[in-house]
RNA sequence: GGGCGAUUAGCUCAGCGGGAGAGCGCUGCCUUCACACGGCAGAGGUCGCUGGUUCGAACCCAGCAUCGCCCACCA
């Protein structure tokens, strides 16, 4: 193939899905055991099989691919570990969505087995369009690793993680206050509950009083509590006062009535209760508040559940049996006032929660749950991150999950659904309770509910490999290099692997943990569906090529959270397009191979080369990756396109040719774990055999470190752009004679600034430029004499601000005696300089006047 | 109520103790043999505000303002 074939633009239509099988054909993502080779692995973050990926998986997957090819071209044995996530509520969620909108059925019309069928159904449809979407990214997973939560195997990993949690006395089952999400009708964790702030009200209760004694010490025949949900009511059982509350020691040991379901209740004290909020007297709701539940135990009293498990009233709740919660709380406040027991209603704000799968309004409700105790599996994983023995990035987030897991409560780890796995606990006829993987026998009933999707989540790490049959892989590979994640899932799911990895394998799950942005709409707020203002990567993908979007989301990426831009994507792709035009020119460079003296050009390119692979290295490393693109970038478009090809073009050394493809093949190498596709294609029409994926990644080499080359070269450069810039404001054309002060590369600068170099200039009149520590003098026809008076009094002003300013500084005792010296010495250098400039510029303009 | 973070060029964002940067957008010139998804040359910023530390602060400290996010059982 020659450059004349080659189009000017890179299609990434025609090259990436061949690539992609070129490199599966080759097995270049298989990884396994290995003596010689040291392990890298990261898990994927299993993608739920609710439906496609979003932008935070495309920009999660292109940092964990860019970790692994990097790691792979490093010589490691580099596993990237594919997985799904049943997602047990969430996929629920939406198949229950669906079965509404398309047969106008519920769960329980198709019954448990049904229903699981078809979310098995669902996730098998999903779960091919995710991994369909990860190959469009360009994902270098080992594919025969694949794991999905619901794999025979993995969920053995689960129960058997359960029953030994069981059998340690880590699990119990526990009647208290849950979040509970009438639509889905479940328990959901703390975690799991987004609180918003509401306008609502506070209303007024009154409770009369029917001791017979006559009205309280305020003269009213009623005592009044506040609260947000009137309709909770029905389920009180006592009220209560601060025992320090003098107002209301008269009040203590009366009975009052609630009103409707017409039951006698107590007044007691309980220190909980603020006397400053409200009336000071506090309503006690033990089934559906957590802090009444508490007082409720404490006083002794048996809860009064009014509610059913769908948020309709039960029952207990008397004359509004079977309305909606929403609807009971109107009919009781309208039912108070006619009965003249509401009192005082104020708008009132205040926090509501919401389920997260849902966004329905979550009810505190007393059921009977299967939990975690959490403060001994915590303490390992707190130590573990005290002594740093994960590092994370940023650091700022090690210490907020230390916080998180310092104050940790119980986790409620059932779940009344269907999708998931189901506990494995049987209860026998002789009321036997036992925790088991199968059925213990004859007449044993398995509980109904399922897990936590976290739960088996958060064996990820060790389950993927394994776990708990003791297999190579899981020798090999655990615990793992590092984990890519999102902040949003820190506690859910990162804090738990981190508990689980040590508890069942005594080791932390990964070394490192990366916390990467959000990416945000175009408008700076969250993409979400509801708002129609998601962007689906595949959409970007057939537009501008993967490799360019993969770029454009690391160049973005940093610890802050972005908007999302297009440009960013534009940006990815010029960046494409003009590494695609340098391998034309590579390409129909001549193609000597031999090595031959290099120029001082040659040097400085491969002493930038060499700067730029330690820095790009080292950023990678520590995952900063936009500042990681920003130096390739740079380096590949300024030095090497803007200045090296055209040096190449236009005074090359006898090594030039060698070097060229030299430096551009470690461009492409260095690039290949950002942009896979384009740089794999490129290297192909350079005629290379072997893949880039398995080719070793640049290291540097101190020998190629030429401090000289580079002072010569910037030098150079600057000099020729000053000459240009001359020319573009003085619109002067052609071939110019000058005369350079100062060492520059004479041949690079004379051919790319257009200008032939003289030993002494004729005439007197002279253009005197100045180029850092250079000075360039050219040729001027008299038409521009008098603008060059003008110029030079400019350059001469502004040069004498320099001097002063310097001067100024180092006439300052305490800078020259507390500044470190090269500080100060290096203030005394451009002193020096500028003062002979500035002789320079004053005897020019004398001589012009 | 606590905690964390942000505030830098018109826009999106880097920089985080020694003379303000990138991409896009804008202006001028250039359709010359890698590339107009381009080249060359430019314009554009009292780095949120007020104090402090320092020889020196966009960068460190304190306070304030605005905007985010996380955590918390005040009815």
């Amino acid at each position: 193939m020659n450059e004349a074939e080659l189009p000017k633009t890179y299609d990434h239509r025609a090259v990436e899905g061949r690539i992609y099988a070129e490199w599966e054909r080759r097995g270049a993502f298989e990884a396994d055991p290995s003596h010689d080779k040291d392990p890298y692995c990261i898990v994927i973050p299993p993608p739920n099989v609710t439906g496609a990926l979003h932008m935070g998986h495309a920009l999660n997957g292109a940092i964990q691919d860019t970790l692994v090819r990097r790691a792979r071209m490093k010589g490691y044995e580099a596993l990237w570990l594919p997985g799904v996530d049943h997602a047990s509520i969430a996929l629920q969620n939406v198949v229950e969505r669906k079965l509404v909108r398309e047969e106008g059925k519920t769960r329980w019309d198709l019954g448990r087995e049904e229903f699981v069928e078809r979310c098995r159904v669902f996730a098998e449809e999903s779960r091919s369009q995710i991994l369909g979407q990860l190959k469009r990214l360009g994902a270098s997973v080992d594919w025969r690793r694949l794991r999905y939560t619901m794999d025979e195997a993995y969920i053995d990993s689960v129960l058997g993680a359960f029953v030994e949690l069981y059998e340690r006395g880590l699990i119990y089952r526990g009647y208290r206050i849950t979040n509970w999400c009438p639509r889905d009708r479940s328990a959901i964790s703390e975690l799991e509950v987004n609180y918003e702030e509401t306008n609502g009200k506070l209303y007024g209760l009154r409770y009369p009083f029917v001791d017979g004694k006559g009205p309280g010490p305020d003269g009213n025949d009623f005592a009044q509590a506040f609260s947000t949900r009137p309709e909770t009511m029905l389920g009180d059982v006592a009220l209560v006062v601060n025992p320090d509350d003098e107002r209301y020691a008269d009040l203590v040991g009366r009975r009052v009535m609630v009103p409707f379901v017409e039951r006698e209740i107590e007044v007691f004290t309980d220190e909980y209760v603020d006397p400053s909020f409200g009336t000071g007297v506090l309503k006690v709701t033990p089934a559906h508040d957590p802090n009444d539940f508490e007082i409720g135990a404490r006083l002794g009293l048996e809860p009064v559940n009014v509610l059913n498990p769908d948020g309709t009233m039960n029952q207990a709740a008397g004359p509004f049996e079977g309305m909606k919660r929403e609807e009971a709380r109107a009919a009781v406040v309208e039912r108070l006032g006619e009965v003249g027991l509401l009192g005082e209603v104020r708008d009132y704000r205040y926090r509501v929660g919401h389920c997260d799968r849902c966004g329905t309004v979550i009810e505190p409700w007393l059921t009977e749950q299967w939990w975690v105790s959490m403060r001994e599996l915590a303490e390992p994983a707190i130590r573990a991150l005290e002594k740093k023995e994960i590092i994370v990035y940023p650091d700022s987030w090690r210490r907020e999950t230390i916080r998180w897991l310092e104050n940790i409560h119980d986790w409620n780890v059932s779940r009344q659904l269907w999708w998931g796995h189901r506990i494995p606990v049987w209860y026998g006829p002789e009321g036997e309770v036992v925790a088991s993987m199968e059925s213990p026998g004859e007449g044993y009933e398995q509980d109904p509910d399922v897990l936590d999707t976290w739960f088996s989540s958060a064996l990820w790490p060790f389950a993927t490999l394994g776990w708990p049959e003791e297999t190579e892989d899981l020798a090999y590979f655990y615990p793992t290099s590092l984990l890519s994640t999102a902040r949003e899932i820190m506690y859910l799911w990162v804090a738990r692997m981190i508990m689980m990895g040590l508890r069942f394998r005594g080791e932390i799950p990964f070394e490192k943990v990366n916390v990467h942005s959000i990416v945000l709409a175009e408008d700076g707020t969250k993409m979400s569906k509801s708002k129609g203002n998601t962007i689906d990567p595949l959409d970007l993908f057939d537009e501008y090529g993967a490799d360019a979007v993969r770029f454009g989301l690391l160049y973005q990426s940093s610890t802050q959270d972005f908007a999302y831009s297009y440009e960013r994507a534009e940006l990815g792709r010029s960046f494409v397009t003009k590494l695609w035009n340098a391998t034309r020119f590579v390409l129909a460079y001549t193609r000597v191979e031999e090595v031959r003296e290099a120029s001082p050009s040659d040097r400085w390119i491969l002493s930038e080369l060499n700067r730029t692979i330690s820095e790009y290295d080292r950023l990678l490393e520590e995952c900063e990756f936009s500042e990681a693109m920003r130096v390739i970038y740079g380096f590949a478009w300024n030095q090497f396109a803007d200045w090296y090809i055209e040096i190449a073009k236009a005074a090359p050394s006898p090594a030039t040719p060698h070097v060229l493809r030299e430096v551009f093949f470690a461009i492409l190498k260095l690039l290949h774990p950002v942009m896979p596709f384009a740089t794999e294609e490129m290297a192909h029409v350079l005629g290379e055999d072997e893949l880039l994926v398995r080719r070793r990644f640049p290291e540097p080499d101190r020998s190629l470190e030429d401090r000289e080359a580079e002072v010569l070269l910037d030098r150079t450069k600057r000099a020729v752009s000053t000459v240009r810039s001359f020319r573009a404001e003085s619109k002067v054309e052609g071939t110019l004679e000058g005369r350079v002060s100062g060492e520059v590369d004479l041949e690079v600068f004379s051919a790319l600034a257009g200008v032939r170099p003289v030993e002494a200039l004729d005439g007197s009149a002279k253009a005197t430029l100045l180029a850092g520590d250079a000075v360039v003098e050219i040729s001027l026809t008299d038409e521009l004499r008098r603008g060059e008076i003008e110029r030079l009094r400019k350059e001469i002003s502004r040069v004498e601000g320099e001097v002063a300013r310097a001067r100024g500084k180092l006439s300052n005792e305490k800078f020259v005696e507390r500044a470190p010296v090269e500080v100060v010495s290096g203030e005394r250098e451009k002193l020096s300089a500028n003062t002979r400039v500035l002789e320079t510029l004053n005897r020019r303009l004398e001589e012009y006047l």
